[in-house]
RNA sequence: GGCUCCGUAGCUCAAUGGAUAGAGCAACUGCCUUCUAAGCAGUAGGUUGAAGGUUCGACCCCUUCCGGAGUCACCA
């Protein structure tokens, strides 16, 4: 894929010929699709050396580039702008390479490898939406980070302790009665959610209570008995209390058989789990350290802070004064743990909401300043809020959209459209199922994944998922019809291959239009890369299946009468299905035979 | 209040400083006797929050204002 890199050269050489002088950049972009061409040459810049209106320029040169290279076919000049139509025969090579090059796509190894983190959940409660957006988005930028050549580690952190999940083990002692999984045939990550609402509908009968008895809302708050239990809790767990940690890993437990359910529907999965358990008192070494160095300081009551008003930030807590870690020590612990299991990295990627953009911007200058290098590469993968017509999600009052719930819902939508267009005659049950699930999950997670990642964004249940139009199903659609088609062709016995084209002159425009479209993508899977944006991949993805269901539409493939272009056709047909199948893995998408 | 992000069609979203700001949904009109109509073609819909500035050229960069969100915890 070199035609941007040779027309630049051509360019350059005839900015010398004519003007004699070395050109600046020079800026190609597609051409705008109401014009004729392919390319675009921005002329506004070489005027200088040129010393001739943009109009002139662009005159002199296209017209030394049709003389002088011969697969520069025509130009135009608008306003400034050259437009460059390439022949024909420049296009059909283009597909030729597509169409052999089976991993079109995948950059090489690049040797670098790296880690994503995202999903991180708490386990006093299943799954919601926001999650989806995280999983899916950790999900796909890994994948686009393997297909720019990366070797990457995808792992999470389990916040598995503290005072959330005490709450919830606080209301099951309280009103659980021993329920189990089992016994109420409820998911285990929903049974323990259960019990947090619970909890804090509980805490709120108890706080009002005590207001009345006159006490303030602090205290109110601090003395209800519900919240003495987890608090107590906590201390139990923290002072290794057996019993105690036994409810703690049951209650865990169930929430961890719950989650890979989930995972399992999603499709996602992590190469390594980090608990937090574990990992919550790693990071008080590294900053006494530090605090011999001189990086940190101490406060007359013995709490260590890192001053960061360099850097425009202000002060912030490492150790309290009792010696104890804060959350960002346990970062700071868990950060430098993950460079010791995989020492080949060279940053890791944290795919977790904007909220905590402070968190990490301080986390990151902390590290440079303890001494490590690959702080530099560390990226927060910051997204935005998924909101809901009704305002924000909360969890302890149960306004959420859960994830479970969310799937089920969209795949059952995908079996009911289906069934009304008759599709899933001559599939067994079993592959229907398949079907429903495929279309329903692509159109969750193309329609997160569409949308900007910094930008928040909408979620409405009723109306914001759909499966026509700018959708995932629309473009698994496409692949389907392309499938198809080759079905077809096979049945009747017809071959086809690069070498079957290679002799073909003159393209339709809707044939040079799906071509050119293909010959794009590598730079989007690098884009995609640079800018950690699976939208990206998901823009292209639409915008290629729009262009080929127009050709589809208009231009006939097995009824063509001229061999070459059915061969032309068929490999286009054939490249398109694989790119569309290849950006849709990329987000974690799976496309369908037939639908 | 300081800092960060956001503001584009009725709604949801696009647009490496480049051409007449594009899609989908919703509304309206056509196209299944031809490879899958989850499709295609078309109509209508915009002072890109406002005002200045930089530039040959600004949705994009700078300044100020307006509106929204987040954050500025010895919570995680």
């Amino acid at each position: 894929m070199q035609i941007e890199q040779q027309l630049t050269s051509e360019i350059q050489k005839a900015v010398r010929h004519l003007f004699g002088a070395e050109p600046p950049d020079i800026q190609l972009q597609p051409t705008r699709p109401e014009f004729a061409g392919s390319h675009t040459l921005v002329c506004f810049p070489l005027t200088r050396l040129s010393r001739k209106s943009p109009d002139e320029t662009a005159q002199a040169i296209g017209a030394y580039l049709t003389a002088n290279v011969p697969w520069i076919s025509a130009f135009q000049v608008v306003k400034g702008f050259l437009n460059i139509s390439l022949s024909d025969s420049v296009w059909t090579k283009v597909l030729a390479y597509i169409f052999q090059h089976t991993a079109y796509g995948t950059l090489p190894a690049s040797g670098r490898e790296i880690m994503v983190e995202y999903s991180s959940p708490n386990t006093n409660k299943p799954l919601h939406l926001g999650h989806l957006r995280n999983n899916f988005l950790g999900w796909s930028v890994s994948e686009i980070l393997k297909a720019n050549g990366y070797t990457v580690h995808r792992v999470q952190i389990i916040n598995d302790r503290g005072i959330h999940i005490c709450k919830s083990m606080a209301a099951w002692k309280l009103f659980g009665n021993g329920e189990t999984p089992q016994s109420s045939g409820m998911k285990g990550d929903h049974l323990v959610g259960k019990y947090y609402v619970e909890f804090d509908r509980q805490y709120k009968k108890e706080v009002k209570a005590l207001m009345e008895q006159g006490l303030s809302e602090e205290e109110a708050g601090k003395q209800a008995p519900i919240m003495q239990l987890a608090t107590d809790l906590l201390r139990r767990w923290e002072a290794k209390d057996e019993e105690t940690l036994s409810l703690w890993r049951t209650m865990n437990g169930w929430v961890y058989q719950g989650f890979e359910a989930t995972y399992r529907r999603m499709g996602v999965t992590f190469d390594k789990l980090y608990y937090e358990s574990d990992t919550y008192l790693l990071g008080r070494e590294e900053v006494l350290k530090g605090l011999q160095q001189g990086v940190f300081y101490k406060k007359e009551d013995g709490s260590v802070w890192v001053d960061l008003t360099a850097e425009g930030l202000d002060h912030k807590v490492l150790l309290r004064a009792d010696g104890t870690s804060v959350y960002i020590t346990q970062d700071i612990g868990t950060a430098i743990l993950r460079f010791r299991d995989f020492p080949n990295i060279e940053g890791q990627i944290y795919t977790v909401g904007n909220e905590q953009e402070y968190h990490f911007k301080v986390l990151f200058i902390i590290l440079r300043k303890l001494g490590y290098s690959w702080a530099e590469k560390c990226h927060h993968l910051s997204y935005g809020m998924v909101d809901l017509p009704t305002g924000k999600m909360k969890s302890r009052e149960g306004t959420v959209v859960d994830a479970d719930d969310l799937m089920d819902e969209m795949v059952k939508d995908a079996e009911t459209l289906t069934r009304q267009l008759g599709k899933i005659e001559g599939l067994t049950e079993a592959e229907a199922r398949e079907l429903f699930e495929t279309i329903g999950l692509g159109a969750l997670k193309f329609f997160l994944l569409k949308v900007d990642p910094r930008k928040r964004m909408l979620f409405d249940p009723q109306e914001s998922i759909q499966l026509q139009g700018f959708t995932g199903p629309f473009i698994q659609y496409t692949h389907a019809r392309i499938k198809a088609l080759l079905r077809k062709a096979a049945q009747e016995g017809i071959s086809f291959g690069a070498k079957g084209f290679e002799n073909l002159q003159k393209l339709e425009p809707a044939e040079r239009h799906v071509v050119q479209v293909l010959s794009r993508y590598e730079e989007k899977v690098k884009e995609a890369a640079l800018l950690y944006s699976p939208a990206i991949i998901a823009n292209y993805a639409y915008e290629l299946a729009r262009e080929y269901n127009q050709f589809y539409q208009t231009i006939p493939v097995l009824g063509e009468t001229d061999n070459s272009s059915v061969q032309f056709r068929l490999a286009l047909s054939d490249a398109v299905a694989r790119v569309i199948a290849h950006a849709m893995h990329l987000l974690g998408i799976r496309v369908p035979e037939r639908m």
